[in-house]
DNA sequence: CAACATTGTTAGCCAAGGCTAAATTATTTG
DNA sequence: CAAATAATTTAGCCTTGGCTAACAATGTTG
């Protein structure tokens, strides 16, 4: 067995670089990064077509694939997917709509990233900076954090 | 062609839902996230790689598959990669170091790590959650967000 | 030092998320 | 309304990053 010394010095409050973490914690801190990674690409896909549907009212995958960066082939193929998930409902070659929890997720992701997002402004990053990095991390930011940078947003406006 | 008019109100500074952003823009937000995800994993294991060498002196395939979360299979696959990018170098059965460029990365990525590990702790965030979101935010914070995370966690200290 | 345990590698599988090229369907317009 | 243009889908390819199972090398210990 390598790695005998699971734990050495659990917890040095906020020292340059820390040791390692134990074993099983460190493992648990991937995992949920492997986990997010699964589902971001969904959410971003949905929470762009909720955003496209309230804005322009259709989401067409001409649309999507232009906004997304990528090909319209590789949009179709998602929206196979989405569909199989049942968070889209589209008939061929027609605009696509939601589900309730296709609504739900779109609901959900929107909010995260407007917090994320309204957060780094308030630190003082600028816009488009902000949209870029808000985009990356808000799939990784937990429930606790987000409180915490919703409170401190709305902290600093109320000076 | 569909959505004509790309930037309507092109940006509303901190209204809870903005406008979609003009098109290009857009589509940079998601390249950048894409980008961002094919280097992480290689700089997670070499940043663990690092972590293990400093803290172990040695970092063997077996640890790593346990920090990591995954089998040794796929540790073992993953150094061929890092071996063919020159991030690593080893020999069969023995133990890894890194290449001049593989410190290089490990450091960077340790650094950055501690910057926003160190920020969220900061903020209030509770050490076994901020682990776990620093792990996840990491790679998706531009240079100008950390300088400003980074003051921000000094000028706390600071009181 | 032989047997057993641990560690590392290889082979072969799978799903996801990209791509291009070709075929199909809708829409617009002369 | 026919022809041209635009949008969508399908087929087939590639790379990544997981996995298990089988095999090979190393290390440990009775």
């Amino acid at each position: 067995m390598t790695d005998s010394n699971p734990n050495a010095s659990p917890s040095a409050p906020s020292m340059p670089s820390d040791a390692l973490p134990p074993v099983e914690q460190h493992a648990q801190q991937y995992a949920t990064v492997r986990n997010a990674h699964e589902t971001e690409l969904i959410e971003d896909y949905v929470e762009l077509i909720g955003d496209l549907l309230t804005h322009r009212g259709e989401a067409r995958a001409a649309d999507i694939a232009n906004r997304m960066g990528v090909s319209q082939a590789t949009v179709s193929k998602m929206i196979r997917r989405l569909n199989e998930l049942e968070l889209v409902t589209s008939k061929p070659y027609r605009s696509l709509f939601l589900t309730a929890a296709g609504q739900e997720m779109a609901e959900t992701s929107r909010a995260r990233h407007d917090v994320v997002l309204n957060f780094l402004r308030t630190l003082g990053v600028r816009d488009a900076t902000a949209r870029i990095d808000a985009e990356g991390m808000e799939h990784h930011v937990s429930d606790e954090t987000l409180a915490i940078m919703q409170r401190f947003t709305e902290q600093q406006e109320r000076r």
